[in-house]
RNA sequence: GCCAAUGUAGCUCAGUCUGGCUAGAGCAUUCGACUUGUAAUCGAAAGGUCGUGGGUUCAGAUCCCAUCAUUGGCUCCA
């Protein structure tokens, strides 16, 4: 059978005459119009039966889940195949198919007559597509049960490529399968397990961070833009600007070098139109002087177009490219989109590794794990948050057992394993971080992947020993996941710890305002305005709250905004050496000298970027974010 | 994208079921008084196309339809 699939805008369609003796009855001639379609072109071929039908209508039902299209047309085609099935076989056939063709709305045009069209395809790059289908060898079924027999077994058979098996690998490396595995001690892991192989959690409130990031002034949504893409208000860039300055010198220190690549491509580039064959994506689309662009998904594309242009030998190995991307672009489902942690557009820090061989790889994505929890942790996210999981082909667990081994061991729990019997994606083994949030939701952080495909795909070649050119191996590492994932993790926490009774806080470093200073009295202001030019001269970030408000309110905003110190100044500290230092940690005042207090401070965030404050330094100077 | 819920002042919410006085409150804002010792000083003023568009009605925040956004579930997450 052969099929030429289109996406479309509209189609009409004319029957004009009966070209066969055997052709369908009861036809209309009228036009008919429909829009917002998949039509399907069908030739069936002489060995064509039953199976040959099923198989067409679950790749087809697959490809338009894909591009989010519901309505489908068969159009029987016979100009794509000359090796035609008899007609009454391939109406049979085409009957088939649209009965099996549940949960679309299908239709098809007349069989055996001549008819006059008229298509509008849409520009995408899956729009359009061709498949041949032939019968295959009956593949022998994956033991694993399916629990929904519901479903058409057919689909289920054409997807048993990608079926999973589920264990967990303990610390001294045993497997056990995810069903039998005893999670009393491991509650967190339990959940990211069902969360993963997709059993049903329902909770009916919001997340959390949500309401936070509204009322730290982080971020909000933006109404006029796109859904997914966030506005970042001063306090919202400020730490997400630190956040992306430390994640980047992290991985220059590992030996990152930062690139900077274009935020959208040509899909016809032919890269491009592999990439898209293998992983199809949804994606932004931007038409531009004929030119089908899309925005970015990941940097992937930029750096390997870059390596491409690389003389590589096997001594540069391994390399590593370097990219904060802002932004990539994903168009995930709107039902998707939630606050910070599902976005359409987000910052990703993306680092490749090109490796020589796979024993390079290996000890190559350990350094990068240790660089991955050691950022993490730097961030305030630490081992406790999050729980790993490990995907990978059976075939590449069979040969390297040890150094996976030795990955869950470097953790020191349990971790989710997730394996495939065949490769369906470019990478033969995946790990990741996922931090588990108070709605028991898992959102993947760190990763990194051993990428056996982009290589060759890409034309990156290097010249090894002996001579030979060869496509490295790549790894693709996020130390740290999307910064606007970062933030809503810090987010979620500080929930957690208003849920328990304890005060919310950002780690120092990263706190909008670090020290705040009040004046007891107008008169102290000037006292007040040089201290904070004294401590702002080593790089605190101070404020004055200078308004005329009591005492007790100024502390209370204070802590509202989660300030860790604040300084009174009163007569008292006028005509004293000394200054009482309110510490919200500690919750308590307490006395210290300047100097005292500067250590103090530094000794906490000492390797951590600074940058001044992104407000006014006066309160009274500062509008009121209420959002 | 599908199903459901929600949308009233800058923010948080009442009022909607059962249509009917000038749509209310707290916080924030502005003005005035107070000049403060570690989580909310007092008073006044100003602030609203009730998400948007249509419909039913003498009359719509309230009932109906459509649409947009958010949130939850499903699906998805290279």
């Amino acid at each position: 059978m052969r099929i030429l699939q289109l996406h479309c805008d509209s189609i009409e369609y004319t029957p004009k005459k009966k070209e066969i003796k055997s052709a369908e009855e009861n036809v209309s001639t009228e036009t008919t119009r429909l829009e917002e379609l998949v039509v399907a072109f069908v030739a069936v071929e002489k060995d064509d039966d039953s199976s040959i039908a099923q198989d067409a209508i679950s790749q087809i039902k697959n490809s338009m889940e894909k591009i989010g299209c519901k309505k489908l047309l068969l159009y029987p085609y016979a100009h794509l195949s000359s090796n035609l099935a008899p007609p009454s076989l391939a109406m049979s056939l085409l009957k088939e198919m649209e009965s099996l063709a549940s949960g679309l709305d299908v239709s098809h045009s007349p069989f055996g007559w001549t008819k006059s069209y008229k298509v509008h395809v849409k520009g995408h790059p899956l729009a359009e597509s061709s498949k041949v289908i032939t019968k295959k060898e009956n593949i022998p079924s994956d033991e694993t049960e399916s629990t929904d027999e519901e479903l058409t077994s057919e689909a289920l058979k054409s997807e048993s490529k990608i079926k999973s098996f589920w264990y967990i690998m303990s610390t001294d490396g045993t497997m056990t399968p995810m069903s039998e595995f005893n999670f009393s001690n491991h509650e967190k892991l339990e959940i990211l397990s069902k969360y993963e192989s997709a059993k049903k959690r329902s909770v009916d409130e919001p997340p959390p961070h949500v309401a936070l990031m509204k009322k730290m002034a982080i971020a909000d949504y933006e109404p006029a833009s796109d859904a997914g893409n966030m506005r970042f208000f001063p306090n919202g860039r400020l730490i997400k600007s630190l956040i992306e300055q430390y994640v980047t010198s992290r991985v220059k220190e590992y030996g990152g070098y930062e690139v900077e690549t274009p935020i959208m491509y040509d899909s016809h580039h032919p890269s491009m139109v592999s990439y898209f064959n293998r992983f199809p994506a949804r994606q932004y689309n931007i038409d531009s002087e004929g030119k089908k662009l899309f925005l970015r998904f990941a940097a992937c594309f930029g750096q390997f177009l870059m390596a491409n242009d690389f003389q590589l030998s096997y001594k540069n190995l391994p390399y590593r490219l370097y990219e904060l991307t802002r932004y990539s672009f994903r168009r995930e489902q709107s039902g998707e989109l939630v606050g910070l942690r599902r976005l359409r557009a987000f910052t990703m820090p993306d680092c490749h590794a090109f490796c020589k061989d796979l024993e390079q790889s290996i000890e190559e994505i350990k350094i990068r794990f240790d660089l991955s929890q050691s950022v993490l942790k730097d961030l305030g996210i630490e081992e406790s948050d999050y729980e790993m999981a490990i995907r990978f082909t059976e075939e590449f667990y069979n040969e390297n057992k040890k150094p996976i081994q030795e990955l869950v061991k470097k953790l020191g729990k349990p971790v989710l394993i997730e394996m495939w019997k065949e490769r369906f994606f470019y990478f033969v083994l995946k790990w990741e971080f996922n931090f588990i949030d108070n709605l028991g939701k898992a959102s993947a952080l760190s990763t990194d992947q051993i990428d056996v495909e982009n290589g060759s795909r890409y034309g990156i070649e290097f010249v090894d020993e002996n001579n030979v050119k060869k496509n490295p191996i790549i790894l693709h590492n996020s130390p740290s996941g999307a910064i606007e994932r970062i933030i809503f993790v810090l987010l979620e926490k500080a929930a957690f710890d208003i849920k328990q009774g304890r005060k919310p806080q950002f780690p120092l470093w990263l706190s909008p305002t670090q020290v705040r200073i009040v004046p007891l009295k107008d008169e102290f202001f000037d006292i007040c305005n040089s201290l904070a030019n004294k401590i702002s001269s080593h790089n605190i970030r101070v404020d004055i709250d200078d308004r005329n408000e009591s005492i007790g309110k100024r502390i209370r905003d204070a802590e509202k905004e989660w300030i860790r110190y604040i300084i009174v100044i009163g007569e008292k500290e006028a005509n004293s050496d000394n200054l009482s230092i309110r510490d919200r940690q500690a919750g308590n005042v307490r006395e210290l000298s300047f100097d005292d207090f500067i250590k103090e401070f530094e000794e906490q965030t000492t390797g951590k970027p600074q940058t001044g404050l992104n407000m006014p330094r006066l309160l009274s100077r500062r509008p009121q974010l209420m959002v």
